[in-house]
DNA sequence: TGAACATATGAATAATTGTTCATATGATAA
DNA sequence: TTATCATATGAACAATTATTCATATGTTCA
């Protein structure tokens, strides 16, 4: 395993920052990468919508939009709110519409 | 498979965007989805740097890197320039940096 | 031309991951 | 409580993918 940021600097005398954050900003596009979970996310752009509603939209099964749904929560790019048995997911916060939205324009120029 | 913008439209009356695109994003993001390409974009960040260097500077083997350039480069993210027997990569344009920073504020808030 | 260096490529392996199926949990209403 | 609906979870399978090794291509210099 390669060890950046150590106390020898590299013979390009280039530093990086800690492997943690790379690491981090690797699982977090990860996320982004799938096109399942983009399409979840598109539909939640214009508001909250059930397990079932995305599923029957997506035209997917319901344990896979689950699935799915687990991983954009941890990621914190989604989250949940309960009301009676539904359980209705919203996007969490906005920089889920600005990193799209940054991958976007690198697509169209 | 599922058809989403066709003629008659999803229950939930949610429009989406052609899959196309939603599959480009998803491939768009899935470049960025794995740390080596990521510590190869950071290290990049500053200026071009040849295969070679990279290599050295990641502790990977040449291979590995050439291997990831190629993907970076077929996402139009990396660009190389030839002088001699090596080769220069860098950055193709800003969108790198605006998608990794958009990223880097999700993770630090 | 031939040797040496830099990079690219192909096949194979190992690891990761998305989906499905079956089932479990949780909530509501009768 | 029991039945039903909505969602979550776990195991298994299939598919994708990153890395390694060996080798090929391409460039420079003698």
């Amino acid at each position: 395993m390669p060890r950046l940021n150590k106390a020898e600097p590299e013979k390009s005398g280039r530093e990086m920052p800690p492997e943690e954050l790379l690491q981090d900003l690797g699982d977090l596009f990860k996320v982004f990468g799938d096109t399942t979970r983009i399409r979840i996310m598109y539909a939640l752009y214009e508001g909250e919508m059930s397990v079932c509603a995305i599923s029957e939209l997506l035209g997917m099964t319901q344990p896979a939009i689950s699935h799915q749904l687990k991983t954009l929560k941890a990621a914190n790019l989604v989250a949940g709110r309960r009301q009676g048995k539904t359980i209705f997911y919203y996007l969490s916060d906005e920089h889920v519409k600005s990193i799209i939205a940054a991958g976007y324009e690198h697509l169209t120029e």
